[in-house]
RNA sequence: GGGUGAUUAGCUCAGCUGGUUAGAGCACCGCCCUUACAAGGCGGGGGUCGUAAGUUCGAAUCUUACAUCACCCA
């Protein structure tokens, strides 16, 4: 074996090995586990939200492939419209191609193009993470089978009257002139004002005040509204007022809506502006009076000198002429918020346009039912009130999108504007009867993304293509996701899965936190603190580092602040930690936290982790070179720390497993680390070397084997790469880990009381080597030491175990009977089953050491005191349980014990 | 305004169906280059568990209020 352990070198050809043996695509079996993959966006690179997510269900998947499982992990890409499609834009506008002389067809090649290029992009980072989907069936959202089953559904939708057209307020986004869905409007709080303009009542010369945070859109104004209990304005019910600078005459409305403390309490109504205004109108019949054109310019139903201009930049101009007018009266500052696109960041405006929508409401009931009835189950739990909460106060699903990137809506409309939706025109033609000389065109617009991502975990499954296939591996055992999309993507799937296969999706949803910098912030671009976890596998230089983080940035005081924190962080750029420690990482950071703090020290430890184990396998493989091994255990030949060793090992093993089927990815990864590294190497190992039998050698390979099966699922290349040593010495018989089978409990012998007595032997030389510390005495100076031990079983174990009781403490034991040592340079040390005499008194320096040992006395009384509380306590002894009583009692005698000790020692040193 | 979650060692976090002297990793301090591993070994210091009240024999854990932070919805 390699003297060093060196992630690069072996990482790569280990995931090719794999791939070539086919070792990822499902194997027969009575019983499955299948999962897809949260197909990620083709905009990019990915991020390190993927490689955690992918860690985790790469985990679980090897895990229950070593199980013997039929194991399916369905992997895929999302075209990801609006987000694609900016990409691209950006790409071809750096290229210096001007993207309004491309037509639709040219354009959607062009996505086409950087699709190949990230999609494999995407899948090779992919593979770097350690993934063990199955890439033959990988799939895409666009690619044709895909967009048939998307295409169908839409046609089946419509024909049972769910989908539908019409005219309707939207969430517009000015720049990509589409609408959006209001999942993906994003609320920013802002300083603004409130502004009261003042409106004349007709017939009158009364005004009304009205407060609005929008005062450009009285154009669209169609109505004031008050309260109808409020007394101030009850002598205008039923008047009219005049929308100043256009004279236009509206009425004044009663609704509970308006808040009497708002404002002056009186409102104005701009129906087709604003989505309460659009409800009020809608409920009063008020007129809807659009004033924006697509582009976010004011039309013709406004004033003459705003007509052409952006909506955004009027307002100042407005309250200038209304100043001039006498009909503004002041504006005061006020917390506002204003609707934000969340690809854009443009300030998102309600227009009324034709859309498409999906009617959810009856689809909504089916996703509460199937979580309420338990089939569909959260985990952790709570995230299932979310869930609740947005389904049960659900809106039509706005699904159309005015972009050239997705799927085109299968419709087609003649020259009287009537609406056909099949799946070709021909089919169309055929199923209306429609003869050749009527002309139809096709609906430009495309599919809102989610729409097709909502079919995801039965299309990907060949449902309608391969039955067989289908019903094998569908409903998946298992949704692994992110908190974020549960309303974009995990409530839809259930919904459309329900509605279309009348089953549910996945059985289980487990939602982990999102990964964010080391200070708790969201990664992003802008911020400058995105770290690729590429970069962490590979490392990366501080100037790449760099480059990196600000090749995309335009202004040059951000990219001031990054260069500058970016130094401050990463002085030396970022070391190779590899993929393994990367995974190690994320398993120990997954709790049920809702944030994933992404710290580089924290990987250090983990890599550290590795390379131990690589040792521990190298200094295995030296000492059993020439050993010929057979699995046979008995215990006849074992010796305590054999079977101790096996014990615990079994307790890993039921850790594993029961931390897998609870999703804390984190216990697992700590049993394993505090197991590996506190148990077998820094105990085991060592006791190994003072007896290096054939058994030994026996369990020494044995519980290796083991361990790298434990560990593989989430450490898979290092511990495939030591299981090929193994293979080499001809230790093991499967050739590949990976498809090798889990280990269960052995229980291995069955006294109980082994861990007891291994531990017992462990702290005589605890207790050594620590008053060997304390007393600052030096590693190479030897002293003689003592023992009496009034405890039977420990006096045999120590006696059949003393030189290496003499190694691991490194001194020289000497077993006596129940008597003290003649000479008394030595210091007394009393444990509950042993006391020590150690000859050192000539060593050390008493007066320090007195005054530790008074310290950790006072320390102890004050243990011994609360206890003494409780158990003097008489309600406590009359009320807790027998078993906390007892605990007390002999923790009790503990305590005491040690404070005897600790007096003896002191007036021994005082002597 | 409504909701959710968080607050435990210098940092990042476990522990919370109430019950040993509250744990881990990293960081820190001391000693040791002992042939698996200095990416290491052996030891050590460090927390009145956000605040206040309550329930209880017993509270980091349960209840209530408050504070601070984060996120979601309006």
């Amino acid at each position: 074996m390699n003297k060093q352990y060196k992630p690069k070198e072996i990482e790569k050809r280990i995931y090719e090995d794999w791939e070539k043996n086919k070792s990822f695509s499902p194997k027969e079996s009575t019983s499955k586990f299948s999962i897809v993959l949260p197909p990620p966006n083709v905009t990019g690179t990915l991020h390190m939200g993927h490689a955690f997510q992918h860690t985790i269900i790469d985990v679980l998947v090897r895990y229950h492939r070593m199980l013997g499982k039929s194991v399916l992990w369905q992997p895929g890409t999302d075209h990801a419209g609006i987000a694609t499609q900016l990409v691209v834009e950006n790409r071809l506008s750096s290229q210096g191609k001007d993207i309004n002389n491309l037509s639709r067809e040219e354009f959607i090649d062009e996505v086409w193009k950087w699709k190949d290029i990230s999609g494999n992009t995407i899948i090779n980072q992919t593979k770097r993470i350690g993934s063990s989907a199955d890439w033959s069936r990988n799939r895409f959202t666009m690619d044709e089978g895909l967009s048939d089953t998307v295409k169908n559904i839409f046609i089946q939708l419509y024909d049972d009257n769910l989908i539908y057209r019409g005219n309707r307020l939207v969430n517009w986004d000015i720049k990509l002139q589409t609408a959006v869905s209001d999942l993906e409007v994003l609320s920013e709080e802002k300083e603004g004002f409130l502004y009261h303009l003042k409106y004349k009542i007709v017939g009158s010369d009364e005004c009304v005040i009205v407060a609005t945070t929008r005062p450009e859109t009285l154009f669209g104004d169609t109505a004031v509204c008050i309260n109808p209990t409020d007394n101030r304005y009850k002598h205008l019910v039923g008047k009219k007022v005049m929308i100043p600078m256009i004279h236009k005459e509206i009425p004044i409305i009663l609704d509970e809506i308006v808040d009497k403390e708002f404002g002056t309490g009186c409102l104005k109504i701009t129906p087709a502006h604003d989505f309460n205004d659009y409800k009020v109108g809608k409920k009063h019949k008020l007129p809807f009076i659009n004033i924006l054109n697509k582009d976010g310019t004011l039309n013709d139903n406004v004033d003459k000198a705003y007509i052409g201009k952006n909506i955004h930049d009027v307002r100042d101009q407005l309250i200038g002429d209304l100043d001039k007018i006498d009909a503004f009266v002041e504006k005061v500052p006020y917390k506002t918020t204003v609707p934000v696109g969340e690809r854009t960041g443009e300030i998102i405006e309600p227009l009324l346009t034709n859309q498409w929508f999906m009617n959810m409401k009856d689809l909504a009931n089916d996703g509460i039912e199937v979580v309420k009835n338990g089939k569909v189950t959260f985990v952790p739990d709570h995230w299932e009130k979310i869930y609740f909460n947005w389904l049960e106060n659900i809106e039509d699903w706005c699904i159309s999108r005015q972009i050239m990137w997705g799927h085109r809506i299968p419709a087609w409309y003649d020259h009287k504007g009537n609406i056909y939706v099949g799946e070709s025109e021909e089919s169309i033609r055929k199923k209306y009867d429609l003869s050749n000389n009527i002309e139809l065109n096709q609906d430009i617009d495309v599919l809102d993304t989610w729409f097709s991502s909502a079919l995801w975990p039965f299309s990907t499954l060949d449902w309608k293509k391969n039955d067989a296939f289908f019903e094998k591996y569908y409903p998946t055992n298992l949704l692994v996701t992110g908190f974020d999309i549960i309303f974009f993507w995990v409530a839809r799937m259930i919904m459309m899965s329900i509605k279309f296969t009348n089953n549910i999706p996945f059985n289980k949803i487990y939602i982990h936190g999102l990964v964010r910098d080391a200070e708790g912030k969201k990664m992003s671009k802008s911020i400058g603190n995105v770290i690729d976890p590429l970069d962490v596998i590979d490392g990366i230089t501080l100037d790449d580092l760099l480059e990196k983080r600000t090749g995309s940035l335009i202004s040059e005081k951000q990219k001031t602040n990054v260069i500058k924190k970016t130094k401050k962080e990463f002085p030396n750029g970022i070391k190779e930690f590899g993929a393994d420690a990367l995974r190690f990482n994320f398993c120990a950071m997954a709790s049920t936290g809702r944030d994933i703090n992404f710290d580089l020290k924290r990987i250090e430890g983990y890599r550290n982790f590795c390379n131990k184990l690589w040792n521990a396998s190298r200094f295995i493989m030296l000492t059993c070179n020439d050993y010929h091994y057979e699995e046979n255990l008995t215990t006849t030949d074992a010796t305590i720390f054999d079977k101790w060793i096996m014990y615990k090992l079994d307790y890993v093993i039921s850790d594993f497993k029961k931390y897998s089927s609870t999703y804390r990815f984190d216990l697992m990864a700590n049993s394993i680390y505090e197991f590996v590294w506190n148990e077998y190497c820094d105990w085991y190992l060592e006791i190994a070397k003072n007896n290096t039998s054939d058994t030994t050698k026996k369990f020494l390979i044995y519980s290796l084997i083991r361990i790298l099966k434990i560990c593989h699922p989430i450490i898979p290349f290092i511990t495939e790469e030591i299981w090929s040593e193994l293979s080499r010495n001809d230790f093991v018989s499967e050739d590949s880990l990976t498809n090798s089978s889990f280990p269960s409990q052995v229980r291995i012998s069955k006294e109980n009381d082994i861990d007891n007595r291994v531990t017992d032997i462990k702290e005589v030389i605890k207790k050594i080597r620590k008053t060997r510390t304390e007393l600052g005495i030096h590693p190479k100076n030897n002293f003689k030491v003592e023992i009496v031990i009034s405890n039977r079983v420990l006096a045999g174990d120590v006696l059949d175990n003393i030189m290496l009781v003499n190694s691991l403490s490194g001194i020289e034991l000497t077993i006596m009977d129940e008597e003290e040592p003649e000479s008394n340079d030595f210091i007394q040390l009393i444990d509950s089953k042993f006391t020590l005499y150690l000859h050192i008194k000539n060593m050390i320096n008493i007066k320090n050491e007195i005054n530790k040992i008074e310290n950790n006395i006072l320390h102890l009384e004050s243990v011994l005191k609360k206890i003494d509380t409780k158990l003097n306590n008489k309600s406590f002894i009359e009320k807790a349980p027998s078993e906390i009583i007892n605990q007390n009692i002999s923790n009790r005698e503990k305590i005491s014990n040690e404070i005897l000790s600790l007096e003896n020692l002191k007036s021994n040193l005082s002597n």
